[in-house]
RNA sequence: GGGCCCGUAGCUUAGCCAGGUUGAGCGCACGGCUGAUAACCGUGAGGUCACGCGUUCAAAUCGCGUCGGGCCCA
């Protein structure tokens, strides 16, 4: 049976009572298997990184995915919904590095690789924990039990796998490349890694003289000092024009090398006093001319390098148009380094200190550091044009936020360039939402795609499997676990450092092959997700079976991240995408639009919400406050609004219960069918079926806003605001009457529907609602709202015609309403008409006209056709300055005579030609030029626009209309003094009404009947000075009626 | 410097793809309703739809440009 539920919407209750069952029931499981035979729906998660903590960005990724899971399972979809956790990585390293108080790699040595790594993995493993508990109460429905893991064996397998696969298709190569670097982790990080922010460094002009020309300089500008040793060429632009000038200063005499633009500005930041330009030089003339390195004395490499003048576009026209080259310590350096056969001369080590190639001078030193010292040797060596301070952004390591730097070192790529074409066609075949996240933001950045460093040298990683021989230096990688088992013929329980490191391979050469140090990219491990979360290559059922992806997920970040890196990895392994459609979403913001930070103190944390308003609001919340590819600006005062809503809803469930579980109501015999439905019944269901019809629609294109909308339009307006005002009188009907039945079958099959709606976006509170409404009542219907098929829209229900006389209805009664309050007249005084005037389209109200009746308070409803007016009164003022000169004396008498003629009469004449008046016995012809007409509305007509035309309502007041103002007035103050007594609804009472005005009692005294009715007073007494006897007596004072009631119960 | 997105009331936003009176909510003021009631409803004030030019009978919507913000790249 249906119970009735609590007062108010408490979600903290609700959705503790839904988690019990679904936990004690199985419900997600038996959800899942239930729809196992049904068409498959392959879901992949982007793994969030196990930091411990889920925030507001991830809250809402999850919220979507279930959203999207729920609704394609209720469609019958069998759905692959494997929850995923990216462990590995430098921020769990730097943190358990941190808890240990560890400053470099040499600290881990030390303490053991072992239990270093063993450490990471519990960290990992308890975050995960933490994390799946918080996720869970946001209601999301994954796979928890048997997620998959980026630490474990089997994923680990599936990255070498697909190394495997990328050296076989030729696409992994090992190269000497100029990589982010951080000198702290010691280890290369990739672009995504890198976070910016302005720093200030040193600025500095350096003159590199020129060989065989004696006091003649080329002139470079740098904010990284630390290079200079490096140096090994300087890069002109092949378009601009170059001028060798002659500079004096402090009565010395120089020739500078720079771009003839540039000269005014670079000799100003020298301090230089004048200058004569000797001669203009083109690039090529540039690019003859020879240079002795500035510290040739110092790094002794440098004697034996020659150093010349090169074109690149990426010659800007700052600074001084002269480009200091050093390959080993920038991208395009070494680009155009590779292209003119240079030196590839990097001097410093992994630690970020000068290595002894530098010169014993500089060697050890921190590069950093030793830059003041760079700066002075120029000095000294009088090479040191100007130097400065600048700000300006620097690249930082995204874990321990020390300043990178460039070096060249060895590392492994995959040669993802060469696939850029055949990845542009790919993206073209993924459906994206919204479009243009694949066809311009994820294409653009395609096109541009660069080689990927896939190797990392650090710990806690999936090691790159990738074996190689000490004597003869063959390479061979590695593609499963059983693959290295068979090679090196020994169990490998574990496949992580320290323990992998320790297998050897035997060589075909005689020697010994040993696995490189290095691991992944963080960002390789869950670019393999999508067939490492169905085992492969383990099995090959599954993913022959699943692959590739439906769907997928991500915020607009992953644009170079997830999107990109599994795209990159699928083509290396398969050729092609490994998804088939992809929902872009945004970040979350604070209200202002900042983002959420430590420092600005603006972080709202998923559970806060929670806690506070429950999951169902923080879902609906940040589902419905914007466009999924847009970024959401959080606010309080919108959450707060969507749990007003949810509350509304709650009420107008909770409104309808006491009645039915009174009435003993049997949803199985309720009937839709017929002629019992009332015209507003009929409105209702077709609305909540236009509304199953919107939603299927916008699911199919994600358009989650409009959805949360929409639902939120249909609870608000059409359920709470109109139709239960409508349907209220009639749960009040006593009898069992096909009337109220009816409204009971009406309220019933919307109620079912909208939980079965609301299932995928407000889980809980739609299993509330189901469990009550439909389990209470038939214990066959399916265990679960998450088990039903998707209410798809019952066509025959929706009558769009009978929609917009509703809405024409509603327009009309709210204008009315308008009217009556400009008039002073409230709703609960009856009225005796109102007329609707419409400007040009003809109204037609049909079956709806006791609607707008009943919910105006009026007696008759008169439409008038289009143009049309009600009668107004008419004003007629005599017009001096045309009646004066005709009439001369008797121009009084005629103004006289108009004010007792008919002013309808008189213009009525007028229209024929003229009217004749008459006064004092003399009659007075007048035109119509003599007189002035006003049309005024009467006093008892209010009127208000609406979008159609002007409604007008009578307020004039009958004897009548008065009896009724004042019983409804009367029946309004004993159903609150019920109320008050904390009566039941079925409870009958005892009622004594004391009226102190006899002219009042004789009015409402007719309405006895209907006040005991409604108050359900099995005795009523009303009259003057009455004895007062009752459990409750209260005065009431009404208009200008003084009322005394005493009320008892029976 | 380049790519993408965004700019609508004091705030948060819908509408833009498919051109045809800018629509909500919050807040504010004033009213109303009353067996959903510590709820709810109505009315009012508040918009150069960032700016400019163009296409069109008609532009918040389409095109070009400018300014401002965000993300990414260089």
């Amino acid at each position: 049976m249906i119970t009735e539920v609590a007062g108010q919407y408490n979600a903290q209750d609700i959705e503790g009572q839904v988690r019990d069952l679904w936990e004690k029931s199985e419900i997600y499981s038996k959800t899942r298997s239930k729809r196992s035979s049904g068409k498959k729906f392959f879901f992949v998660d982007g793994p969030p990184y196990t930091t411990g903590r889920i925030h507001l960005g991830t809250a809402w990724n999850k919220v979507i995915k279930d959203s999207v899971l729920r609704y394609r399972s209720m469609n019958g979809y069998s759905v692959k919904d494997r929850a995923g956790w990216d462990m590995h990585g430098l921020p769990i390293e730097v943190k358990v590095e941190e808890s240990f108080g560890f400053r470099s790699k040499k600290d881990i040595e030390a303490y053991g690789v072992d239990k270093f790594i063993q450490r990471c993995k519990e960290f990992a493993l308890r975050q995960k924990d933490d994390m799946t508990v918080q996720f869970k109460s946001l209601g999301a429905w994954l796979n928890w039990e048997d997620p998959y893991m980026t630490l474990k064996n089997e994923y680990i397998e599936a990255a070498w796998w697909t190394l495997k696969r990328a050296n076989e298709h030729n696409l992994l190569e090992r190269g000497l490349r100029v990589v982010n670097w951080c000198p702290r982790c010691e280890t290369a990080i990739a672009d995504s890694e890198v976070e910016y922010w302005d720093e200030t460094d040193y600025s500095i002009y350096v003159k590199f003289p020129v060989e065989g020309e004696a006091n003649t300089y080329i002139v470079i500008w740098t904010t990284t000092p630390w290079t200079i040793p490096a140096n090994v060429a300087v890069a002109v632009n092949p378009t601009f024009e170059y001028s060798k000038v002659r500079a004096f200063k402090d009565g010395q005499v120089e020739v500078l090398i720079l771009a003839s633009d540039l000269v005014e500005s670079v000799l100003k930041e020298g301090r230089y006093k004048d200058y004569e330009v000797i001669e203009k030089l083109n690039a090529k003339d540039m690019t003859e001319l020879k240079y002795r390195h500035p510290l040739i004395d110092l790094v002794p490499k440098q004697a034996h390098i020659v150093h010349g003048v090169h074109t690149a576009d990426f010659v800007t026209a700052e600074n001084t148009g002269c480009v200091h080259i050093a390959p080993g310590h920038g991208l395009e350096d070494y680009e155009l380094g590779m292209d003119n056969d240079l030196d590839i001369f990097c001097p410093v080590g992994e630690n970020g200190r000068y290595t002894e190639e530098a010169g014993l001078k500089y060697d050890g030193k921190y590069v950093k550091e030793a830059e003041g010292e760079v700066i002075l040797d120029l000095a000294e060596r009088g090479l040191l044009l100007a130097q400065g301070r600048l700000a300006h952004r620097y690249g930082h390591c995204w874990r321990c936020k020390t300043p990178i730097i460039f070096i060249a070192t060895r590392q492994w790529f995959l040669r993802i360039s060469d696939l850029r074409e055949k990845m542009l066609d790919e993206v073209s075949k993924i459906t994206w939402y919204p479009e243009w996240a694949g066809s311009a933001r994820f294409s653009d950045w395609i096109a541009n795609a660069r080689d990927w460093c896939i190797s990392r040298q650090r710990y806690w990683g999936i090691p790159l499997p990738i074996w190689t021989c000490q004597d003869c230096g063959k390479m061979e990688v590695i593609g499963t676990a059983a693959e290295l088992e068979e090679r090196s013929g020994q169990k490998v329980p574990e496949l992580h450092r320290p323990d992998v490191d320790k297998v050897l391979i035997d060589c075909q050469c005689g020697g010994k092959m040993k696995r490189l140090p290095d691991v992944f990219d963080v960002w390789f491990d869950s670019a393999v997700a999508s067939w490492a979360t169905l085992h492969f290559p383990r099995q090959q059922k599954e993913f022959d079976e699943w692959w590739p992806a439906d769907f997928i997920t991500e915020g607009h970040d992953q644009t170079r991240g997830w999107f990109y890196s599994q795209l990159g990895a699928s083509m290396v392994s398969f050729g092609r995408a490994p998804y088939k459609s992809v929902l872009m979403h945004g970040f979350t913001l604070d209200e202002q639009g900042r983002k959420m930070s430590k420092s600005i103190g603006n972080i709202v944390q998923p559970e806060e919400v929670v806690k506070k308003y429950g999951a169902d609001t923080l879902r609906m919340y940040v589902l419905g406050a914007n466009a999924p590819w847009e970024d959401l600006h959080f606010s309080w005062d919108a959450v707060e609004n969507t749990s007003r809503m949810l509350n509304i809803f709650w009420n107008a469930y909770r409104f309808s219960l006491p009645y039915m579980i009174l009435d003993k109501f049997d949803a199985s015999k309720a009937d839709l069918s017929g002629a019992r439905l009332r015209p507003e019944d009929r409105w209702i269901l077709s609305r909540v079926n236009s509304l199953a019809e919107e939603i299927t629609r916008d699911m199919e294109q994600y358009l989650l806003h409009r959805i949360a909308r929409a639902i939120s339009d249909f609870i608000l307006e059409d359920l709470s605001r109109w139709y239960i005002q409508l349907v209220r009188p009639r749960t009040w009907i006593e009898q069992d009457d096909p009337d109220k039945l009816a409204a009971y079958a009406t309220i019933y099959e919307v109620l079912v529907t909208l939980s079965k709606l609301l299932a995928p976006f407000t889980p809980f509170l739609a299993e509330s609602v189901y469990q009550n409404m439909v389990r209470g009542l038939d214990p066959g219907a399916p265990e679960s709202v998450h088990m039903c098929d998707w209410p798809l829209a019952k066509k025959e229900l929706i009558d769009k015609n009978l929609e917009e006389r509703m809405t024409l209805v509603r327009e009309v009664s709210e204008a009315a309403s308008n009217a009556r309050q400009k008039a002073g007249r409230k709703l609960r005084w009856p009225v005796s008409e109102i007329v609707i005037a419409p400007s040009k389209d003809v109204i037609d109200l049909g079956i709806l006209e006791s609607v707008l009746k009943g919910q105006t308070n009026s007696k008759k409803i008169t439409v008038l056709s289009p143009g049309e007016k009600p009668k107004m009164n008419l004003e007629m003022s005599p017009v001096h300055k045309k009646i004066g000169p005709v009439f001369k004396g008797d121009a009084k008498n005629v103004v006289e005579a108009l004010k007792i003629a008919d002013p309808f009469q008189v213009k009525s004449e007028l229209k024929a030609g003229e009217a004749v008046l008459s006064y004092g016995g003399k009659s007075y012809p007048i035109t119509g030029e003599m007189v002035e007409f006003k049309e005024i509305p009467p006093e008892n007509l209010s009127a208000a626009d609406f979008s159609k035309g002007f409604v007008y309502v009578d307020v004039a007041l009958t004897p009548g209309l008065q009896a009724e103002g004042y019983a409804r007035e009367i029946i309004r103050r004993i159903q609150d003094m019920r109320k008050e007594m904390d009566l039941r609804v079925e409870d009958q009472i005892r009622a004594v009404v004391n009226v102190d005005s006899s002219k009042i009692l004789d009015l409402v005294i007719g309405q006895k009947g209907y006040i005991a009715n409604e108050v359900r007073a099995s005795e009523l007494e009303m009259g003057q000075n009455l004895d007062m006897l009752g459990e409750l007596v209260k005065d009431w004072e009404v208009e200008e009626l003084k009322l005394r009631v005493g009320v008892s119960r029976i």
